[in-house]
DNA sequence: GCGACAG
DNA sequence: ATCTTGTCGC
């Protein structure tokens, strides 16, 4: 597991952090495919906090997209860099979830993350700027709607509807479970809606969470709880 | 001005 | 995100 800092110059105030958001969104490629569902490898990457001791662990797992075997892991473990604020939460997660990308021992492919890319207020979530910062292939797969509105999509598994901010797609309500909630697909950076649709679900075959996203989770949770203890010493 | 709001 | 036990159901 390898520790990070804050980087020198990170946003220090919210108005600080949107003009970042708003130097970087142009950078984002949205033509682009992506890598096709079923094949080569897929990364989720998560991260868990303690607020108490300060303390932030972010994991990344890749995957073997046909098996969903894992293929590799790492973490990362530092010191929360943002507080958590609607709209920056890139500015909380990326700089350990960089750390454990960098960990890893082999190129990650597709990643997935816990969150969203273009349904954001500003269109540059926490997937678009983790794209356009590694320049990997990046998707948002959230929980939350955020501040979107949709209808419900029909109960079998695979149903979509438009995610919207206002009369824009901003992404796609996505069904991976027979009835169940579904779960919100967005684009980050070089990967099309309905190819990060097709790999969610391909992700998804017997629960609600892309297995990237549920790996991903239980692995930041363990090295939070490990590595917790070592820093307060700190 | 007030409420809502990814994780 | 995180605090938290049991419990209903397949």
């Amino acid at each position: 597991m390898t520790t990070v800092r804050t980087p020198a110059g990170w946003p220090a105030t919210e108005e600080e952090a949107r003009a970042v958001q708003d130097g970087l969104r142009t950078k984002v490629v949205l033509g682009e495919p992506g890598p096709p569902p079923g094949a080569g490898h897929v990364t989720g990457v998560d991260v868990a906090y303690d607020d108490e001791r300060d303390v932030v662990a972010a994991a990344a797992v890749v995957l073997d997209a046909a098996t969903l075997d894992v293929v590799a892991e790492s973490t990362a473990v530092g010191r929360i860099s943002f507080p958590y604020v609607p709209g920056l939460l890139a500015f909380r997660e990326i700089p350990t979830v960089l750390a454990a990308l960098e960990a890893l021992p082999r190129t990650p492919g597709l990643v997935v993350c816990d969150g969203y890319g273009l349904a954001h207020p500003r269109r540059f979530g926490l997937a678009s700027h983790l794209g356009v910062l590694t320049g990997l292939p990046t998707i948002g797969v959230a929980k939350n709607p955020f501040t979107f509105t949709y209808d419900e999509p029909a109960a079998p598994r695979g149903s979509t509807s438009p995610l919207l901010a206002g009369t824009e797609e901003v992404g796609r309500a996505l069904r991976t479970r027979d009835a169940v909630k579904p779960v919100f697909v967005s684009v980050g950076h070089r990967v099309s809606l309905d190819n990060a649709c097709a790999h969610t679900l391909a992700l998804a075959p017997a629960y609600r969470l892309p297995e990237t996203t549920r790996r991903a989770d239980a692995l930041c949770r363990r090295a939070l709880r490990e590595a917790a203890p070592a820093l307060t010493a700190d």
